[in-house]
DNA sequence: CCGTATCCAGCGGGATACTG
DNA sequence: CAGTATCCCGCTGGATACGG
């Protein structure tokens, strides 16, 4: 386990660059449910995610792929067909995310409470 | 390190209730911050965060007190005294975020191009 | 000092229809 | 299938002024 002093001289302006693609609605669900298949098609996303319309899913996996979170490879088929896999970077940080997501698994609950449901800043899940 | 089989079992259905908090524009900066000190005021923390309006600030923090992430302790005395400090909660959640801020350290210039400036969702640290 | 009250602009995201 | 093109609403967060 690491040490609580070895995150003291990290500061909040190391976010700066991510914090925008961080925050987006469903970004951390992409990247989670991404990493655990080899690649995903379009389709195949926006039926894990449930309830995110098609605009909102392109929208999102274009930042990721122009920040380099994704890889999107595109194959001259008819009919067409996408795939969009983690990159390295990617993966590195679904890994980063796991600490937070087991700390949200064993908290969930206690948060529930207070959500508001149609939240727009969250996916309903 | 932990195994990245660890994470495999866990689902973004976790994140449902937290997420709502986790993803307003201030609350990792605020929550960070905290964790410096045992306790801080309503001043300093709006010094800390730079461009953080007074509004914001009271939105988050009350957010926040809601949730049981951090504790607003009220001194009775003139002029007023009120300080804020984490929860156990509060600091169990610092202590996740902290791979995903060593992450963001690495690799923040990468993605700070990509950044647009005045970009509403994000903090501009 | 520690907020609250009010107003409002801007943006993100949803719905829907449509195309290559 | 994999998106785009529009339109529009709701919400968030900023600015500002004021109160206990």
């Amino acid at each position: 386990m690491a040490d609580e002093s070895d995150y003291d001289h990290l500061c909040v302006c190391c976010l700066r660059g991510i914090m925008p693609t961080i925050a987006r609605k469903w970004t951390i669900c992409i990247v989670w449910e991404l990493g655990r298949r080899p690649s995903m098609r379009f389709k195949d996303i926006m039926k894990d995610c449930g309830e995110i319309s098609p605009k909102s899913l392109a929208d999102v996996l274009k930042e990721l792929s122009d920040t380099g979170l994704i890889e999107r490879i595109s194959y001259d088929e008819v009919p067409p067909r996408v795939e969009y896999h983690l990159t390295e970077h990617g993966r590195e940080l679904r890994e980063a995310l796991g600490p937070m997501m087991k700390w949200a698994k064993r908290h969930n609950h206690l948060y529930m409470s207070y959500r508001k449901p149609g939240f727009a800043r969250a996916p309903d899940l």
